[in-house]
DNA sequence: ATAAAAATTTAGACTAATCTAAAAAAATAT
DNA sequence: ATATTTTTTTAGATTAGTCTAAATTTTTAT
């Protein structure tokens, strides 16, 4: 018989952290969302699925620890000290992103729930090798950038093609909407990272669009859609 | 400016399931090393890193839910059930652990932490595909085996050097220990999976043995030593 | 066989994150 | 400007996993 194979210096998964990382972490895409400027408690309950009763309590706990600054009322942003802390998860977020996506071939709309979980690992030693793996991606597979182990997040200009001029050729650069019934739309048109668009015209009637995909075949996108394309 | 980047299910994680799967794989291990018979209480405490009393209380709730069988005072085993959430969780710890080592570069004694980590990522389509990407790997980088998709732990038949018959070479298969400060002190002896030993003596003095490693040096390892290491 | 020791369970309490319901503050609309 | 609506916070309760201390059961030693 052999020994025991772990050696637990704690068996409690820390519950404290994993849920502080959360909340710090929409924080962040919150206030991103926001323009910067302060989030409400009643995004947050709706972001974390929770109610807002329980928000406050969580921002309470979050301004003891100088997480984030939050006045009664007021709304919330990050401190230094929670941007941090915000920053290292969403880069985890979105480096095993792309290995799900790069190594494991998941699709781009089956990845969200799995790097929800892998986001909390635990690890700066893995984070980086796994980054150096990758070969340092800058964007995830929905083409969100990827904070540096500094904890800079690139700042990236985006454009959506429903305000694209017309019969000007651009690149598709990112989603601003990451559901999985979005993605496999954008797969039956495929529509990818990287590929080009010339709008032709827009409808009158309906907004949608008459594009020029890679500089080959003519289809027509929903207002929906286009709104929610980054483009440059 | 963009939406935000995920759609929480449930932002809590559930720390019920992981508390669970660490007893249940502990209690797996425990009854393994137990030749099958019943865990204690006290053994289950001191793995757990808890004490008795919340181990009583967590084996009622276990019992309850069909997990375990239990009969107070009695220890402990798995019912089907339960053998299969441990079996799950220790094929994602050990497939984990190949990643680890095998696509990272990782040192067999740095990954047990982060294994402990990632055999909690709830989804039976991404331990699939790990498996997959890293081969189909039987054992882990301690010689560990790896159950299969359907739950199946091969069964292997260990030896150990202290007993190892004189002048027969063996080859190196597993561990019984997995505490860095053992596995870096193999490192040193360039001990590793696979290679072959041979045992030449064995001191009366105090039972060290000296060896011949890879049919070409020879060194001496402690008693302490020869008792965990598995060979055939 | 029984007394002492060890192991285990129960009782009662604590913490973190959540909830519902009620109270309070801020925003909105006439 | 004030009444109404909406948002946010507080109060009090719940659940899961843990704890210490006390009670109980089992094991061990004479």
């Amino acid at each position: 018989m052999y020994e025991i194979t772990f050696n637990l210096k704690k068996l409690s998964f820390d519950l404290t952290s994993f849920t502080e990382e959360n909340y710090l972490k929409i924080i962040y895409l919150l206030t991103e969302r926001n323009n910067g400027n302060e989030v409400s408690t009643n995004d947050l309950a709706e972001q974390t699925q929770t109610k807002a009763a329980s928000v406050s309590d969580m921002l309470r706990k979050l301004a003891d620890k100088s997480l984030i600054n939050y006045k009664k009322y007021q709304g919330v942003t990050l401190t230094t000290d929670g941007e941090k802390i915000a920053l290292s998860v969403i880069r985890k977020h979105r480096l095993w992103e792309v290995f799900l996506v790069n190594k494991l071939g998941f699709g781009w709309d089956e990845i969200h729930d799995i790097a929800e979980q892998l986001e909390h690992i635990d690890s700066e030693d893995l984070t980086n090798r796994l980054d150096t793996f990758l070969g340092s991606p800058k964007f995830d597979p929905h083409g969100d950038p990827i904070p540096n182990s500094q904890g800079q997040m690139p700042s990236v200009v985006y454009h959506r093609l429903s305000e694209a001029p017309l019969n000007k050729e651009v690149a598709m650069t990112g989603v601003s909407v990451h559901s999985p019934a979005f993605l496999q739309h954008l797969d039956k048109l495929q529509i990818k990272l990287g590929c080009t668009l010339k709008v032709l015209e827009i409808s009158e009637f309906d907004k949608s669009l008459n594009v020029i995909l890679n500089n080959d075949s003519s289809l027509f996108v929903s207002y929906e859609v286009a709104k929610n394309l980054l483009v440059k």
